[in-house]
DNA sequence: TGAATTGTTATCGT
DNA sequence: AACGATAACAATTC
């Protein structure tokens, strides 16, 4: 059970993503596209036409991950950029066979939102059940969407130093800023309250109040949490992601009114910035301003019942 | 049935 | 004015 919320979604962040690069990364490199088809072109940039007559007889010379993007590198310099957003899947189908499921959920046909045709014969399907994922072909040389993304956690730049120039510029509460893929690339929703667990930092702490320590063990927090998400192909939670097997890893994702793995305390769930968080209150102190602010709350719903008799 | 899910963008507030 | 917080939105599942 997921404590009181009735549905999760395991929306593919950096270790999912890696994974699925892993996966189909033999099959793809050094295979040309021979056609392309979108069946929801709102998700294609810039027009499907385009895509399409660009793509064409490409060859495939690399397949890599930035943050939470899939890219095809291309023969001619230019790039191909997918994005699963909430509930995209890429999968490799066999000449003239079927998916290649590698034992998980099978491709719903009503779901295939594109395909690519390659030169021997097989095919990449683009399933996206919420339509929110997209598909993106850049010209060689541009690097517009590069310039925006943070650094990548797991490589040797993501310094305990560049970590905490990161958290000093600006003072935001550590969730919303580790979310925001312009200061660090790759984290979502689980990684990040899973980081901050081990790091026994709260949510909502201001990201420029920390003492070096803190900094270090979140230093390692993420970068720890992320490559154990790798060894353990990604976390699994429902139909979206399947084959990980970092879910019963977690620690407090997912598992509100369940006990705290470290202290036996009961993690709790809140919302920070529009999204579930969860936090063991016992391990994760909170801030004194958020304290207060939680405090003045619990007294406003108080006077509110007493009203209300 | 409606609450839950993420990244992007627009808007509000300080 | 600049920046941070917040809301709305895309669409679907259970």
């Amino acid at each position: 059970m997921c404590g009181q919320t009735g549905y999760t979604a395991a929306v593919p962040e950096l270790p999912e993503v890696e994974t699925i690069v892993r996966r189909l990364r033999a099959r793809l490199e050094r295979r040309r596209f021979v056609a392309f088809r979108t069946r929801w072109a709102r998700n294609t940039q810039p027009a499907a036409r385009l895509v399409s007559a660009a793509l064409r007889q490409r060859e495939i010379v690399g397949l890599s991950r930035r943050a939470k993007f899939v890219v095809f590198a291309l023969n001619d310099g230019a790039r191909l950029l997918v994005h699963l957003r909430m509930s995209g899947r890429l999968s490799w189908q066999a000449p003239g066979g079927e998916a290649d499921e590698q034992g998980v959920a099978p491709v719903r046909r009503e779901h295939v939102r594109a395909t690519w045709a390659l030169d021997d014969g097989g095919r990449l399907l683009f399933e996206d059940a919420r339509k929110f994922g997209r598909i993106c072909w850049l010209p060689a040389g541009s690097d517009y969407w590069d310039a925006d993304l943070g650094p990548e956690p797991l490589e040797d730049e993501f310094s305990v130093e560049a970590l905490a120039a990161i958290l000093r510029r600006r003072a935001r509460g550590l969730k919303a800023l580790l979310l925001d893929q312009r200061a660090i690339a790759g984290l979502g929703n689980i990684y990040t309250d899973e980081a901050l667990h081990r790091a026994g930092l709260h949510p909502l702490r201001p990201s420029d109040t920390l003492s070096r320590q803190q900094v270090e063990r979140l230093h390692t927090a993420i970068r720890d949490v992320l490559q154990e998400g790798i060894t353990h192909n990604g976390a699994s939670l429902d139909w979206v992601y399947p084959g990980g097997n970092m879910q019963s890893l977690l620690r407090v994702y997912g598992r509100s009114g369940e006990p705290c793995r470290r202290c036996g305390g009961v993690i709790q769930r809140l919302v920070v910035g529009q999204r579930g968080t969860h936090v063991c209150p016992a391990c994760q102190p909170p801030p004194r301003s958020s304290r207060a602010a939680g405090a003045a709350r619990a007294g406003r719903i108080v006077r509110l019942a007493r009203e209300r008799g």
